[in-house]
RNA sequence: CGCGGAGUGGAGCAGCGGCAGCUCGUCGGGCUCAUAACCCGAAGGUCGUCGGUUCGAAUCCGACCUCCGCAACCA
């Protein structure tokens, strides 16, 4: 077992709000490794932010004509708010903004440049003229020179379906106005990623243990590299570190490149918080860590390819063990789409229900593995039959009985082959569940452990406590007992999913401590993170739950919901 | 022939060489401690189509059809 880990969850792009598509991929998938390798008493290090440069950053920003920084920190608000609230135990989740991720992204820059991995290149470029800023291709539009289709975008003409290249449009201009657009020859740093390109394709050939599209994907990637940018003409980002582009305005480190660097960055910031400064060094100089990354599918190349070969570049850093990427989530048959309007903002459901709900939703019923459909109904049903009828009314049976017909946890006589088949299986779970988490198949792990909790609603209706404490209240004892000690054992594989229920439920089973915490902001003056005090303590083993614990009134655990019509 | 993924009972999915499984829904029954909950049973599929390999294929191979994602200055 890795003695620490570290939890790498893509870096949200702070240009509005977070859907629920978002999250899926990167946040729930990560919190959820997170809190298991803590309960199996590893040392954990969850480290992202909000990526905060680019250039769409700067044209919403002019959009609404407010400044960059003051757009970003507005996003960024909003989303530490929604993350805080889906429970995400970050040890830092900071931003791409900071002095220190600065520091830390030229030093890289610097170090591959040393090495001679940089080179600069003249191209041609696409450019706003009243801002110097550099045009990303699907940001002009024009008429295709080609079909003759008037609003042709700069990478590819809708009608006719053709790859464009907007230097050839015809009357060229700026997306959505008729601002002209300059093309002129701009100087650039090449990152050459060919001279990685072998190591890369035997690194990813090695790691037969990712999943098939992850891995698939990045070799066809890597078999045709070529030198990639890392230099823009842009007013917004991190200044390139070289006499006579440091002091350049209109020179800025990429963004892609400044974004991966985030993930060490973000954890020599949390060293440094916490005090320790080398304490980062304990995940990415030590070949015992185990590095967990989870994004969208449309970050793969990012994760298996480009952050590689930064770190193959500088050398003596940790190469990412797990690429654990998602599917995509559609919203009722379609994919989710901002400029339509038809998104499910994060904070909207969490307005309307409760984080569990979403997040068993999300790990349930998400795309792990494939594309998958977000619907209402679906998200009302999953949340009543299965959380509030098989795991919840468990839990609630078995904390009722015992409660008003004990007040503790009841002393139990011999048990017999019933109780030691029940609980044998509930412990056996446990090792199954570990298992499963290890590799990041949270679905058939969560799915083991629902059908494991029918299993006790099997038992408690073959031997009917209730019944038969009528004649024989030291029977009924030890069947409750048991029931309880399963359902200690069910809230343990539970608590990573559903970290709100699952301390509610560690409470009403008579603990006063922690086992699912939650994340807090703090302000370190120069911006605000999310961090928080979490425990790494090897507590994935059977309950020992003892008898004569004080038992509290017991609660529901979760709202049944109302059917939805649409 | 750009790359890749998917087509399994009404719905959503798992299985990926050895009698076709899960959850929900439907029908019937039991129970009644519990958030009208829990439990048992039944009906329902020639596993996209065609062909091949094999003692045996949903599972391997080939062709085709249909959906979907990605296609690198969209971070």
């Amino acid at each position: 077992m890795p003695k620490t880990v570290l939890i790498a969850p893509a870096w949200p792009y702070a240009n509005g709000p977070r859907h629920i598509g978002h999250v899926v991929g990167f946040a729930v998938p990560g919190d959820v490794l997170a809190r298991f390798w803590r309960l199996r008493g590893a040392r954990v290090l969850m480290a992202s932010g909000t990526d905060e440069h680019g250039t769409p950053i700067t044209y919403e920003a002019d959009k609404q004509g407010i400044l960059p920084r003051e757009f970003v920190d507005r996003n960024n608000a909003v989303i530490v708010d929604d993350l805080v609230r889906l429970g995400m135990t970050y040890d830092i989740f900071t931003r791409t903004t900071t002095a220190n991720h600065y520091r830390v992204t030229q030093d890289l820059f610097l170090q591959l440049y040393e090495k001679g991995y940089l080179a600069k290149q003249k191209q041609m470029g696409a450019f706003d003229p009243t801002t110097g800023r550099t045009l990303p291709d699907r940001y002009i539009e024009g008429k295709c020179p080609i079909c003759g289709y008037p609003e042709a975008r700069g990478d590819q003409c809708d009608n006719c379906g053709n790859q464009l290249d907007p230097i050839d449009l015809i009357n060229p201009h700026q997306r959505g106005s008729d601002a002209p657009v300059e093309f002129r020859e701009t100087e650039h740093f090449f990152f050459d990623l060919p001279a990685l390109g072998e190591q890369l394709r035997l690194w990813i050939e090695s790691h037969d243990d990712w999943r098939p599209n992850v891995r698939k994907y990045s070799l066809e990637f890597v078999r045709n590299l070529k030198p990639r940018a890392i230099t823009r003409d842009l007013d917004w980002g991190v200044p390139v570190p070289l006499p006579g582009w440091e002091d350049n305005p209109s020179k800025k480190i990429y963004v892609w490149f400044d974004a991966v660097i985030g993930y060490l960055s973000a954890s020599i910031e949390w060293a440094s918080v916490i005090g320790r400064p080398d304490a980062w060094k304990e995940w990415w100089q030590n070949d015992e860590s185990r590095h967990y990354y989870t994004m969208g599918k449309d970050n793969i190349t990012f994760h298996t390819v480009m952050w590689p070969a930064i770190l193959m570049g500088v050398g003596d850093l940790h190469l990412p063990d797990d690429i654990v990427a998602s599917e995509f989530l559609h919203m009722e048959g379609r994919k989710f789409s901002t400029s339509r309007g038809e998104v499910i903002y994060v904070k909207d459901v969490l307005d309307a229900y409760d984080p569990d709900a979403l997040r068993y939703y999300l790990m349930i019923a998400g795309p792990e593995n494939q594309d998958t459909d977000f619907t209402w109904s679906e998200f009302v049903r999953r949340n009543n039959d299965e959380l509030v009828a098989t795991w919840g009314n468990l839990v609630h049976r078995t904390l009722v009985n015992a409660h008003r017909n004990f007040g503790a946890v009841p002393e139990h006589g011999e048990l017999t082959s019933a109780e030691h088949g029940i609980i044998g299986e509930t412990e056996e779970a446990l090792g199954t569940v570990a298992h499963l988490l290890e590799q990041a198949r949270f679905q058939v792990a969560l799915r083991y452990v629902m059908t494991t909790a029918a299993k006790v609603n099997v038992y408690l209706g073959t031997e009917q406590p209730w019944h038969v404490i009528k004649t024989d209240r030291a029977r009924a004892g030890t069947v409750l007992y048991a029931a309880l000690r399963c359902v200690d054992n069910l809230k343990t594989m539970l608590a990573p999913f559903l970290p709100f229920s699952s301390q509610r439920l560690h409470a009403m089973l008579g603990y006063d401590d922690v086992i699912a915490p939650l994340p807090e902001v703090k302000d370190l003056g120069t911006h605000r993170i999310i961090t928080g005090e979490y425990e790494a303590a090897d507590r994935w083993q059977p309950s020992t739950l003892e008898a004569g614990r004080k038992l509290p009134e017991p609660a529901p655990l979760f709202k049944r919901l109302d059917e939805v019509q649409d």
